[in-house]
DNA sequence: CGCATTGTTGACAAAGTTCAATTTGCGTGG
DNA sequence: CCACGCAAATTGAACTTTGTCAACAATGCG
């Protein structure tokens, strides 16, 4: 209706997939939603590539709308942390909302296979969240959440074994990037991406797979791994 | 001279110690940060003394006047994560500025020695920062840094030797709570803390320092540390 | 002086990494 | 269609780092 004299922006304006959730938007009115989106453009995401570079200046808000990423840290010596997921739904350079100032980012965020994202220059989301006390809440929400999967990242690096942090990163991943198959959650990662995101050796990872297999937990073949209970993953650590 | 006329809330209210600065309040009028120092309650704080328990939602917005405190993170485990000190001029308890609702912290605050702070209720402290669009400014830029803080904790827990930690320790602790002595910066602190915050052993911590003691970097006696050449523990890491 | 706290030392054990040698699985080009 | 070649995965053995434990020494306080 707005829109109805510039049928050209309206064209090339983006729109929410149906049944799209996203805790960002939560509570928006839909005049709201209208003028967030109004401000949008829709980016393709070539499988690897990374939308955010830690320390550079964040200069686009993303929002995840199909395809999965992921939160890493590059530590001084030049090695990836492996944060956290990032799924259909969840935003980030959350910064842009908030800061007047474009400021370094601390993560990278590097797509997995290939996504599409909403995009917003730094300034109109900048602008978006003055106009939008809503907006604004919802962003000191997901900033929270953030901060406490970093500190939960931080607290499973500190005290857990390799084997602990393997099985984080397994049942992790099944949840945000698996799929139902018949035989359990698979999803599609090698040894070496386990390995980098557990930090810990290939070897490790390897080695421990197997145990794994051989107790009927998981089921691994080239670049795939079938998890067929997720819940032996979680618990036996801490009975020990 | 605005209080002339209410000499008693002018008697138990509180004043900024001469020379004392405050990212929290920087930039802020004098009008505003009366306003401020207006509903601020100030507290002794005895050593040890936890102010802020992860986990519990944050009543308070705290600064430190005088004293040190240090953030830490407790594990499910139960052992608690060195993650910074608290200096004087620092702020905690941000989320109450921001945030409608009360959340629980992420972090144990906790006193080194006695210590001094304002505190304001959660409520009064969310009034000012809906009033003063610079506090709020204050403190994204304040959370910022302290999401930069944990991001380097978990940096630094990730992929550093015990002796580099240890090292990190140190020089960090040299700065915050060390004080210029003749022979070098010296605090005091057993090996035992220093272990729990490097999450080393003490065992480890004893040979390490004494090592470093018979390289002449810096001397160590019962519960005191004198740091004669900081630069020497920062460096000679990256060198290997 | 006696006692508790704090720190030290050496021998040993556990967890994981490193490395080298192989094996497995899979796509591709002849 | 099959053999080739390569990336991915495996395996065992040596090795490094750090923690564990037990015994002991030093320090300082009442």
């Amino acid at each position: 209706m707005i829109d109805a004299g510039r049928r050209v922006r309206a064209a090339s304006s983006v729109a929410l997939p149906p049944g799209f959730r996203s805790r960002l938007l939560e509570g928006l009115t839909p005049s709201e939603i209208r003028a967030v989106l109004a401000v949008a453009r829709q980016r393709k995401i070539s499988p690897n590539e990374v939308l955010q570079n830690e320390g550079d200046p964040t200069r686009h808000l993303f929002l995840m709308v199909t395809g999965h990423g992921a939160f890493y840290k590059t530590t001084p010596e030049g090695d990836k942390l492996f944060l956290r997921w990032i799924s259909p739904g969840d935003a980030f350079g959350l910064a842009t909302l908030l800061q007047t100032q474009p400021q370094p980012s601390f993560t990278t965020v590097q797509a997995l296979r290939g996504c599409s994202v909403f995009a917003w220059e730094r300034v109109s989301a900048h602008a978006l969240a003055s106009q939008i006390p809503r907006l604004r809440e919802n962003t000191y929400t997901l900033a929270t959440d953030y901060v406490r999967s970093l500190g939960d990242a931080l607290a499973a690096r500190a005290n857990q074994t390799a084997e602990q942090r393997l099985a984080r990163v397994l049942v992790d991943s099944a949840r945000h990037i698996g799929c139902a198959g018949c035989a359990g959650i698979e999803f599609g990662l090698t040894n070496e991406q386990l390995a980098q995101m557990a930090d810990v050796s290939v070897f490790t990872v390897s080695r421990q797979l197997s145990e794994w297999q051989s107790q009927g937990i998981l089921t691994k073949s080239r670049k795939k791994i079938v998890i067929r209970a997720p819940e032996r993953l979680s618990s036996p650590p801490q009975q020990k």
